[in-house]
DNA sequence: GATGCATCCTGTAGGGGCTACAGGATCAAG
DNA sequence: CTTGATCCTGTAGCCCCTACAGGATGCATC
């Protein structure tokens, strides 16, 4: 018998959230108690620390999804999961750079920068 | 007489992105033509390239839009831009160590990952 | 029994920053 | 005169929540 308020703060999802992935068929809906209150069972509270693990690992939602499906299917297909994670990983690497190329940009328009100056360099810069 | 074809094209941003920033407000709207079609002065056009120079930098919209104003205000307030830039500069730092981060975890979680085991250890972990 | 607070419910709207249509009108070239 | 490019408005969708409004319960206390 757990409520949906304990089921999410368990696994650090909010009640919102949670409502919206039920929504989303993200993961199925619990049953309900008489009183129309949601009943997690502790397969339900796991698939939802699953998924947020995912979330928390970057993951898109999709990839989420079907990580967990692959967690409860019958054949675990590791292979899948490689593939999965390491499309992840290169996706992570290439943020990664894209960020540093950025910080390196905008670390050169801000390098003349000093204050004192009739115009602002930076802005200059921006203008073109 | 520049049509909204070409000034996109010259800014890199799409026609239907010009039309959402017109709507949005990000930048002020163009004159029209008799026949109700947009006339880009170059001024309008030097906005558009701001902006998307902003954008490629990573900047938010409104502060895109806050440099933009700084940039045509009389005086340009140096100062401003800098802790705009600088804070920038924070955030993406920010993002590029929580995704450092990122990176090794997922490499640490499937480090075991290796085809010819039963289950699969990486599904394993994030089940707990 | 009444009060009060916590918890839960549904439903809807918003956010950021576009993108993708549908369904037209107009223009320029051949 | 026809074709194809360009433009117009308006609306809906994307991702992943978040934030209400407006209510119904549950539980502890007086």
């Amino acid at each position: 018998m757990i409520a949906i308020g304990v089921a999410t703060r368990r696994s650090g999802v909010s009640i919102e959230t949670f409502r919206y992935y039920e929504r989303a068929r993200v993961v199925p809906a619990p049953g309900r108690a008489m009183n129309g209150r949601r009943v997690f069972t502790e397969a339900e509270d796991g698939r939802l620390k699953f998924i947020r693990r995912c979330r928390d690992l970057g993951f898109a939602m999709a990839d989420a999804k079907n990580l967990l499906d692959l967690s409860e299917g019958s054949d675990q297909e590791c292979a899948v999961v490689q593939i999965l994670c390491e499309t992840h990983l290169v996706g992570i690497r290439k943020k990664i750079s894209d960020l540093k190329r950025l910080e390196r940009a905008l670390k050169e328009l801000t390098a003349n920068c000093r204050t004192g100056s009739a115009s602002c360099p930076t802005l200059e810069l921006l203008k073109s």
